[in-house]
RNA sequence: GUGAGUGUAGCCCAGAGGCCUAAGGCGUCAGGUUGUGGCCCUGAAGAUCGAGGGUUCAAAUCCCUCCACUCACCCCA
């Protein structure tokens, strides 16, 4: 085979359509019910705006990242997230004087570069929301909740939902100091790979996989135990507002977010099972992002979900999920006075909205409804001469075998008399 | 970037040195008398056995290289 699709991506195919329409159907219900507003954004960014957001230090820019210079050596990067490109729209289109917060949703492609895997791939898709302007600790619980019966709405079991604080700019440098000695007292038991965050990213300490490391991560001093008044008073706020609202949520000290951009509240949501993939959500608070791309101070959390997982984990749990709706009427013919017929019947039935497909092919009537009836239409029209005597068709209905006579000019009424799909 | 596993028709797969002129199932197409689907029956099309090289009288089967896919690590949705 010539062509294939590039390494980690992957076509959807149509009968894997009803997942996705499921999913987006469920994302944009609860965005309405909680007042998201859809914005849509580029595939492709200046690349800096991610190497600021994200983190110069960060897997995701330093080797994650499409980038490319395009024919007026502009340095571009298809998007790696789908946060700060919100951001930089609210920025750029002077959301800042609308009132806070400003609610704003998307469903978008994401782009990295990595070795593709199980509910891991180059280009994937996110559903994410984003609540920008508002530090109340009210709005943390509410985006949260979002997430959280977004999940329940698409019928999925076992989720757990992990939250922590991490502190702000004020409390986090004391806090990943006492972290950093502590496990210098252990370095000569750490996997290797820990000895490396030790010096990279110390929080990502607590959460490594390692057996061997989970005691050390377990005993470890807790971000929640080191913050500051400010941080404080908000994470017990939002616990309480998230009791109030019933979201069973667990305190893991142990969650931390990848992006350098995350501040006080963060929040995972995990599937049930084994698997690479510990994550089909997460997000956070997000205060300083805004301003580090150039906005004025604004207070920001949101979250995102990766489809790909969610379909995953929809079919590790058998959830049924509804068809998409298809089409009403089979047109088969016998004869070319009857095909010409048919194709005329045919234009009648789509102008009045009736789902048709039309046979081609001039073969066989048998042949014709054994596609008809693969096609899933509840219904045939056949026409052959004895219809074109009577300018009628015979209308099968698949289900029953049962037929009846159509004059052509009743066929748009009575299919919509049928109650279709 | 690292490690392991797998590559045979559109899909699932049998075959593990000569009996392979590569089997079966699904799907596709055609037929089972003259205008009718689903079940059943019959038949047909469809495979340079991932690519290249090597060993051998003989390779889908053994060896090497490459490529791709899958899973895991790193990291993340």
């Amino acid at each position: 085979m010539q062509y294939k699709a590039p390494r980690g991506t992957a076509d959807i195919l149509p009968e894997e359509q009803k997942y996705w329409r499921y999913i987006e159907q469920k994302a944009l219900e609860q965005c309405r019910r909680y007042g998201y507003q859809r914005l849509d954004t580029p595939v492709f960014e200046d690349a800096g705006l991610f190497t600021r957001s994200i983190g110069e230090g960060t897997d995701i820019v330093t080797k994650e990242m499409y980038i490319f210079d395009d024919r007026s050596d502009n340095r571009l990067a298809l998007r790696p997230e789908g946060t700060a490109p919100i951001c930089r729209a609210y920025v750029e289109h002077g959301m800042g004087s609308l009132t806070q917060p400003v609610k704003l949703f998307y469903l978008a492609n994401i782009f990295r570069y990595e070795r593709p895997q199980a509910g891991r791939y180059r280009e994937h898709h996110q559903f994410g929301c984003e609540a920008i302007g508002e530090s109340d600790p009210a709005i943390d619980a509410e985006v949260v909740t979002m997430a959280w019966s977004f999940f329940a709405s698409l019928g999925l079991n076992g989720l757990m939902l992990k939250l922590n604080s991490i502190g702000c700019k004020a409390c986090r440098p004391a806090y990943l100091e006492r972290l950093r000695e502590y496990y210098i007292s252990y370095s000569d038991r750490l996997c290797p790979d820990c000895k490396v965050r030790m010096e990279k990213n110390t929080l990502r300490l607590l959460d490594c996989k390692q057996p061997s490391c989970h005691g050390i991560a377990e005993a470890a001093p807790r971000s929640a135990d080191h913050l500051c008044k400010e941080c404080n008073d908000h994470f017990t706020a939002v616990r309480k507002y998230l009791n109030l609202a019933g979201v069973p949520f667990e305190v893991s000290h142990r969650l931390v977010r990848g992006l350098d951009y995350y501040t006080r509240t963060v929040f995972e949501i995990q599937p049930p099972g084994e698997g690479a993939q510990t994550s089909v959500g997460g997000g956070g608070r997000y205060d300083g992002l805004i301003e580090e791309i150039g906005g004025k101070p604004t207070p920001s959390i949101g979250f995102g979900t990766g489809i790909e997982r969610i379909v995953l984990n929809l079919k590790a749990q058998s959830v049924p999920i509804p068809p998409v709706s298809g089409q009403d009427v089979f047109i088969a013919y016998r004869g070319d006075d009857a095909k010409t017929e048919a194709v005329r019947l045919a234009a009648i039935l789509r102008s009045g909205g009736i789902g048709t497909i039309l046979a081609f092919g001039d073969r066989s009537l048998k042949a014709q409804m054994r596609q008809a009836d693969g096609s899933g239409c509840a219904y045939v029209a056949i026409i052959g001469d004895d219809e074109l005597q009577t300018k009628s068709v015979t209308l099968r209905t698949m289900g029953t075998g049962e037929q009846q006579s159509v004059l052509w000019d009743n066929l748009v009424s009575v299919f919509k008399s049928l109650q279709l799909h």
